[in-house]
RNA sequence: GGAGGGGUACCCAAGCGGCCAACGGGGGCAGACUGUAAAUCUGCUGGUUUAUACCUUCGAAGGUUCGAAUCCUUCCCCCUCCA
């Protein structure tokens, strides 16, 4: 086992917080495997780079040797966690949670060993806990303490109601800590408040207190809001290579130097590098290029990292065609086909205004050559590739 | 319960009787350039068989007017202050 300053020098990385430092050092200091804990919701997972920030930090902790327990709050979800929502979730049933814990494993097993990771679910606890206990669990907190919370403090303050079960929450996911007797707990900065309940129930019952680790919160694509599914600035883990590939490519220079931090494997001293290697005139673009490739590797092996690099480069750099064109057939009117309504008919534009705008900005080619006039016939029989800016590509037939 | 402020296109936000398909910003798309789907600059950003035309849109429904996002009536929804 690596030496724990060694670790812990890497382990900081990419960390918000950790609470207490001084507690993890002594716990690496040990050098036994460590019992690493992180919580996920049982909703149908559909994750995103910006959690795999979280499971990354689980991956490291299981190269350095140390146990890994994904826990599955099936429990916990029949609660719902009061932090900013009000509505309450719908059940789900034993199915329900079991089908998305296969999702969950098919999607975190690209980045953790699944040989080292222990999956767990926390009904496995909670559900044979009696009333009895549930009380005694409860005894161990106290509301002012629960009332530090933010959320709960502001509605507090301001009158609206807190349910008693909402209470439960925090109680239920920090006693998940004792059950495990978990030494360190990794969740997402706004998580913060129930990781250190876990600590506080953990001295409650006579057990040393885990090490807190918070996660930022990644930003998306645009570099300034987080990413998120619903915000559409996101690179999900299962989108194809030369999708995530070009994504990649989107980012502006400066929020890559971010996703080095927080997304590569790469040591800390060979980014240290690239960034000279760009102070020094470097080009970032490559740089980009390696972080593209590292990703799409991840997730899809290095052939295909290889193919959607040298695809991305024949067609942007090299202003080539993709190679699979998706193949289109529209229905003439009359002789042929008007090229403003066949682009609409492909579907590469949504409608004909659009389709009008675009001719008349240049952006229109057939087979390589621009046009700009949308009344032009395409007879029938005929058969093309018709180009809607640089993204938007489509071998089109007109049918008779 | 009382007083006031507001609901405008994907988002924010101007307009307050005709010049409004509606300023401006963000986002998005496109073009140029390039070192890339970075940055920068420029343009576009309701729809319609391709249109100095027509249709739909400014919370909802009515009304006044030659003409309304703009005025009136009723209704719905948000926010702030007082009690």
């Amino acid at each position: 086992m690596l030496h724990a300053e060694t670790q812990l020098t890497e382990l900081r990385r990419g960390v918000e917080d950790i609470l207490v430092e001084a507690d993890l050092l002594a716990k690496l200091r040990e050098a036994r495997p460590l019992r690493i804990k992180a919580g996920f919701d049982p909703t149908a997972p559909d994750l995103h780079l910006g959690h795999t920030v979280l499971i990354n930090k689980m991956r490291q902790f299981q190269e350095f040797g140390h146990e890994v327990i994904f826990l599955i709050g099936d429990f916990t979800g029949m609660i719902g966690d009061p932090s900013g929502r009000s509505a309450t979730r719908p059940p789900l049933t034993p199915e329900d949670v079991r089908r998305n814990a296969e999702t969950y494993a098919s999607q975190i097993f690209r980045i953790l060993d699944r040989d080292r990771t222990r999956v767990e679910f926390n009904s496995r606890w909670m559900g044979p806990m009696s009333a009895a206990d549930l009380v005694s669990l409860a005894a161990r907190h106290t509301v002012a303490r629960m009332l530090e919370r933010d959320d709960f403090h502001k509605r507090y303050q301001s009158g609206k109601p807190i349910a008693i079960h909402e209470f439960l929450y925090p109680l239920v996911q920090g006693y998940d800590s004792v059950a495990l007797r978990a030494d360190v707990e990794l969740g997402g900065t706004d998580q913060k408040f129930n990781l250190l309940v876990g600590r506080q129930l953990q001295q409650a019952y006579g057990q040393p207190p885990q090490v807190v680790m918070t996660m930022p919160l990644l930003e998306g694509l645009d570099g300034v809001n987080k990413m998120s599914k619903s915000l559409g600035n996101y690179i999900g883990i299962t989108e194809p290579p030369a999708e995530m590939f070009g994504k990649v490519m989107s980012v502006s220079d400066e929020l890559m130097w971010r996703y080095y931090d927080v997304l590569s494997f790469e040591p800390t001293s060979v980014i240290a590098g690239l960034r000279q290697a760009v102070a020094g005139g470097a080009n970032p673009r490559d740089i980009k290029v390696r972080l593209g490739m590292e990703l799409v590797a991840r997730f899809h092996g290095a052939d295909a990292a290889q193919q959607a690099r040298d695809a991305f480069q024949r067609r942007f750099a090299g202003g080539e065609l993709p190679e699979d064109i998706t193949e289109i057939t529209v229905q003439a009117r009359g002789a042929g086909l008007g090229v403003a309504y066949l682009l609409r008919e492909a579907q590469l534009v949504t409608s004909t205004a659009e389709a009008l705008r675009m001719l008349q900005q240049g952006a229109v080619k057939i087979d390589g050559e621009r046009i700009t006039d949308g009344r032009r016939e395409i007879p029938a029989g005929a058969s093309h590739v018709f180009q809607v800016g640089k993204r938007r590509v489509a071998r089109v037939t007109v049918r008779g």
